[in-house]
DNA sequence: CTGAAAGCGCTAACAA
DNA sequence: TTGTTAGCGCTTTCAG
């Protein structure tokens, strides 16, 4: 571990390979205009002194920084990591840098908005799942850089988000085609100022229910922290000591579901017999639990992120308001049943009428 | 989004607030030896323009990048997202760029390590359970930047770790003073090239077994590819198949031991009455089954490499071959139990004579 | 096809 | 306390 030894230059490789710097520079990006024999001499010094161009110097010629800056509010999550373990090894293919911003909690983001350390240190930034403030909008839209936003939609700016409406909204039609009617919502509530695309997601299932001629019950929907025991059994008690309790459950995250599958077994009440649990996501754990769910692919969001942000980077005068909408799809498994009792369960009987079974 | 409008550079803050360069350089980087009425104007007229600093111009001169390179194998794991999101925040506190890699694969690792891409543009490289050959070794050895190892030990370099062997020690113990004596150990096999701990593991087992005063038996050792539902079922079946079968099975991940749960269920076989799991990691999905296990902490890794990584850069001259080794412990929960049958399960009686009870 | 020269935006001596 | 000067290591005209 040579302490301080300095890092070799252009200079010291063209002096090695004698030629210039700049002959150097052309090589070494593979510019056509070197003859072979000279490519040869150059490529072959380099090598030897193990050089390496620095970035910061080029960069500061060229005004590009060569690296992506990324936004997340946490590492920890299936979805963050696997989006990121996408887009990562996209990016260096294109020989750029990925910049990491973990920003945890209201007072880093403040600070964070505040310097945008990001600014003049990237080319292009990811966005992942704030729900930003107009002001802090307006900050990215001056940050001189393209500006994507992942995971969410935000007008008028490239995104990249599932479609939750219609996932919600065929997650809902499964549980209506199983019989079921009286179909309840949990929404997963996230740290403030980020956001879990919940919404999108409760107007995909109310389409759902409005398309079927089924009335909007309010009681129906409640929300609990996401992956929080006590929250989703304080919820799960609101939906069981209802008049009309439902026969099925639709959670906007399969952790939270999982939870509540948990809750209901605690209390023999058993899965999918007496109530249909029904997640989003398709996280790993819903396959540990048989979880029926509403999967989503967090790996073609960080790729197609990527792609976007390549060509943004490529030709910022693409139109900035293109959006990349993935599909979602509805994987069946043990914890979505038929609803039991005199009703014949039919594919395609959404429109039938109202018959609470209980 | 205004498209290419230049970023403002110091030169026309200088010229704004009507001082030299050298004046916003020294004011904005807050040295003591500038006039408090000189400095309210520079930073107003740094805020008017909405200047900031390039990072990349500023190295150039300094020699320092103010980025510390990041070297991960996957992001998509309850470990890596964790130990990131503890590292993230504190190298952001101390204005710190993170530059992540994410090299998934041997191909990806190859071309990592003959381009070093991180070589010139970073102060500092952490290396995430990388299980690298010699050569790679000698290679980051010449990175001309201090490297810190991460969940793993590396002789002669610094490096932060959890303490396995004793964690499972401790971890085979517990099965031991639940009356255990047939103790199986099942190994998670990651990608090949990387390295989860497992032989340390391994001889925490063994020590504790024979400190028992028990064989080791090669039978009671088998492997899987981790979360591998397959492998899993197929470890087990050769531990279910022995002559002599284990009551107690110690696997040494959450998920192989959810895995092994889920696949002893399916057969027909009670957890923890028929057979005891106990995991390692405390993953939340151990919470979330009940699963008895090891603890580690991934955040309290991620700071203290954090911490380590501040040091060596302030101070390169810090003994090369420091480590920090973090503590694990044994949480009971519902899945390990003690061995039912004649003897009474005494505490600490791990030195009593051997009656395997079959 | 190659080299000389200029300069990217900043910091670090040194003077003043 | 402030300004002047000289580069940091690279890319990019522009000559040759």
């Amino acid at each position: 571990m040579p302490p301080a030894q300095r890092h070799p230059t252009m200079a010291d490789v063209a002096e090695r390979a004698g030629v210039s710097t700049s002959t150097v520079s052309r090589t070494l990006r593979g510019l056509s205009t070197v003859s072979p024999e000279v490519r040869a001499r150059v490529e072959r010094a380099a090598r030897e002194l193990d050089f390496a161009v620095s970035r910061q110097a080029a960069s500061l010629v060229t005004g590009k920084t060569g690296t992506v800056a990324v936004l997340v509010c946490t590492l920890n999550s299936w979805f963050m990591g696997s989006a990121l373990s996408a887009l990562g090894p996209l990016l260096r293919a294109a020989g750029l840098e990925l910049n990491l911003y973990v920003i945890p909690d209201l007072a880093e983001r403040a600070s964070f908005f505040e310097r945008l350390p990001a600014r003049r240190n990237a080319d292009a930034l990811l966005v992942f799942s704030f729900d930003l403030t107009d002001e802090e909008s307006a900050r990215l839209d001056d940050l001189g850089m393209p500006v994507i936003y992942v995971s969410q939609h935000v007008d008028g700016r490239p995104s990249v988000y599932v479609d939750d409406v219609a996932g919600a909204l065929n997650g809902t039609r499964h549980l209506l085609n199983l019989g079921h009617r009286r179909i309840a919502f949990i929404r997963a509530t996230g740290a403030s100022g980020f956001c879990f695309s919940s919404s999108e997601r409760l107007l995909g299932y109310r389409q759902a229910l409005t398309e079927a001629g089924l009335p909007l019950d309010d009681d129906l929907v409640v929300a609990t922290p996401c992956a929080d025991k006590g929250g989703t059994a304080k919820a799960l008690g609101e939906l069981l000591s209802l008049r009309e309790p439902p026969t099925a459950v639709f959670a906007q995250q399969d952790e939270v579901a999982v939870t509540a599958i948990r809750a209901l077994r605690t209390t023999r009440m058993d899965v999918p017999e007496q109530m249909s649990v029904l997640g989003f996501d398709d996280h790993p754990v819903a396959d540990l639990f048989d979880l029926s769910t509403v999967a989503q692919s967090p790996w073609d969001i960080g790729r197609e992120a990527g792609e976007l942000v390549l060509k943004l980077i490529d030709d910022p005068s693409t139109d900035h308001g293109q959006h990349v909408i993935l599909p979602s799809h509805v994987i069946p498994r043990a914890t979505t049943a038929p609803l039991p009792g005199p009703r014949h369960q039919g594919p395609e009987q959404a429109g039938s009428p109202q018959v609470p079974a209980g």
